[in-house]
RNA sequence: GGCCAGGUAGCUCAGUUGGUAGAGCAGCGGACUGAAAAUCCGCGUGUCGGUGGUUCGAUUCCGCCCCUGGCCA
């Protein structure tokens, strides 16, 4: 017995996902679930498109304003966060529709992520110091004697992972290796329908990418960022400070680069993040492309969505 | 107009004591399990400004020309 749909919308930045769910939404019973790790912050608003209250008014939208900048969020909870979501959803009779370019958590959600432990700053930060001391190398010779299979797939100029596995490792006393085994969907068999934007010609995106750019800026980006800084309490090692834009504007307020080329590697770093986010993307199964770009797309789009939910309406297990 | 310094990859530059050249950035491809808008990996043929000359061989040396910047008129 199938359970109850969940509708999917992926695709790199700047394609207008947002636009769209929000179209679909005032003429399908939709709820929106953000899967955008940036939208989760408080305070990052224009450099993040997030949508406006007013737009958010109109249509019930989830996961977005939901931690402070100083906070971490993570791909763990978002899972936990979603499949709640996602159950509540469907209890009111009503449709998830999973719309964002944070690859990550739609892999997380839809093929499932182990039971790990979460981060430890403590562990983290000593991880750092020995770092800092020794060397990543020394490092991922450690991690080779703890979790070889591991240290076998992670490079060892990859501080990050490095330091997550050899984190695992502490805490848990288990390689991360042995425990992202019993990795399993938690959506079990939710029956999805599943949509990238992938625009067929990058120029066109590039060139929106630049322009999109340069209206937050006109918007009042910096001030934002300026905000932010001015706060005390936040550093680039912040999640929220890291995301694209921020970073940039964030050097060019500690002074490290004038506003224009902060600017200017802003947009770089926008373009960049496109490309990853189609990367991963392309290697995804199970996503129908749709060029955002091209004449009419919205509505052939729309009208497939509408017919692919219109088997379950006839089952009578949604709307 | 004269003098000086440059003109080498899309950009900023290095280099070749003469044997047709390489870094960073950008770009492209890829990886991705609690930071993921993160973190990391791979990919470098380009009339070496143009044209004559010297030479077995010139991007490299010499002449002339063109362009850019600076100084002097």
């Amino acid at each position: 017995m199938k359970g109850q749909p969940v509708l999917v919308l992926a695709g790199p930045t700047g394609t207008g996902k947002t636009d769209w769910a929000l179209r679909l939404a005032e003429q399908l019973p939709l709820e929106i679930v953000s899967v955008d790790s940036a939208l989760v912050y408080r305070g990052l608003d224009i450099g993040t498109a997030k949508p406006s209250r007013e737009l958010r008014a109109r249509v019930p939208h989830h996961l977005i304003d939901i931690c402070e900048p100083t906070e971490s969020y993570s791909a763990g909870r978002f899972v936990e966060d979603a499949v709640a979501l996602i159950a509540a959803i469907h209890e009111r009779g009503r449709v998830p529709l999973l719309v964002g370019g944070t690859m990550l958590y739609f892999r997380a959600l839809l093929r499932g992520i182990a039971p790990l432990p979460q981060a430890s700053i403590d562990v983290r930060q000593a991880i750092d110091a020995r770092a800092a001391r020794e060397g990543w190398p020394a490092l991922h010779a450690e991690l080779a004697r703890l979790d070889p299979q591991s240290a076998a797939r992670i490079h060892p100029n990859d501080p990050q992972r490095i330091q997550r596995a050899l984190e695992v490792c502490y805490t848990a006393g288990r390689p991360i290796s042995e425990l992202q085994q019993s990795t399993r969907s938690p959506l079990g068999d939710t029956p999805l329908g599943s949509w990238a934007l992938m625009p067929a010609n990058r120029d066109t995106l590039s060139t929106r990418l630049e322009r999109r750019f340069r209206e937050m800026m006109r918007l009042g980006f910096l001030d934002e960022v300026r905000g932010l800084h001015t706060r005390g309490d936040l550093t680039p090692a912040h999640p929220a400070v890291r995301a694209v834009g921020y970073r940039q504007l964030w050097a060019h307020l500690d002074g490290h680069i004038s506003l224009s080329e902060a600017v200017r590697r802003g947009i770089t770093a926008t373009r960049q993040l496109a490309k990853r986010q189609m990367t991963w993307i392309r290697s995804e199964p199970g996503l129908t492309w749709v060029d955002p770009f091209a004449s009419d797309a919205y509505a052939s789009w729309s009208r497939n969505v509408a017919d692919w939910l219109r088997q379950f309406r006839a089952s009578g297990k949604a709307p």
